[in-house]
DNA sequence: GAAAATAAGTTGCATATGCAACTGATGCAG
DNA sequence: CTGCATCAGTTGCATATGCAACTTATTTTC
């Protein structure tokens, strides 16, 4: 028999951990080029972004959707707020806040979409439009398959 | 004219930064997981890793194989001299000092190195092996391209 | 209706990350 | 030999990240 592996049968090469963590410093480093000239981080233009779209949100749901620890989004909040960018008022209860984007925070995340672009065009320059298309498939696949892990799993 | 497009003419949607934190973040707690159960983190464990195989090596090196900055690394490495896995020792200058794995380092790292395993076996099960090799060979291609651009581009 | 379970947020703790500025130590030009 | 450029590392500052514990407020149970 011969020694021949057929590629689609090869084992996984490497730590996905590390080589994820690895680009995603790099490509953080990238957006932050960009997005910094206007006085935000990368990771901030997005909680603005999600924001602004989202409307009034709890910080519960926003956290949700974001994916993040709601202690994480908590303390995330507040170079925002504190910038004047986005503002926390009172929700249904008296437990709940809702989050919303000040009209301040509405022209930042304009101004910040530009820079955003320039960032984007950037990679999928260096990185082919191609190979971008694949990689976010990929990417969302994947994110498709671990939530599935998580709540279809262990249930009753 | 058709208004068919070729998939591979299809503009890139989304933001990858964003993209790619959100996946990262959900793979780092999968594989905190296991290896935590050992007491490291999962950078920790990599770190760990990074010295066990690259022997005594010096702060500013073992920075640029790990693709991180020497503050960041200065950091990391604290909380495992204090464990007593890595020791810090002179190094050819007065300035630099090599960074070498302790016994116990050697044998934490075995012993983690089980866990990572797990982790990642879990990652292949979850994410079929086919897909993490697609993944782990697209990540590669973008550092590569990514380093080609940071070199190539400002030199004279 | 009071106790128990849940839900929304925050905070303590520990780590990860990078830039800029800084300290010391070498190396090099003159 | 002196002064300037470079190199190796660290540290101040700011942010990102998550777990566990905690506080309040609501909801559910009996």
């Amino acid at each position: 028999m011969n020694t021949f592996v057929k590629p689609d049968l090869q084992k996984p090469q490497g730590c996905t951990n590390l080589k994820l963590r690895q680009l995603m410093r790099r490509v953080a480093r990238h957006y932050d080029d960009e997005v910094g000239k206007t006085g935000l981080k990368g990771t901030q233009y997005s909680l603005l972004s999600y924001v602004v779209k989202l409307g009034p949100i709890r910080a519960v749901d926003l956290a949700a959707e974001m994916k993040v620890s709601t202690s994480t989004l908590s303390r995330n909040l507040q170079p925002l707020v504190a910038a004047g960018l986005l503002a926390i008022g009172p929700g249904a209860d008296a437990r709940s806040r809702l989050i919303t984007a000040t009209e301040e925070g509405q022209r930042k995340r304009v101004e910040a979409q530009r820079q955003w672009r320039v960032a984007q065009e950037g990679i999928n320059q260096i990185l082919g439009e191609q190979r971008v298309v694949a990689l976010h498939a990929l990417i969302d696949e994947a994110m498709e398959l671990l939530s599935s892990a998580d709540t279809g799993e262990g249930e009753a």
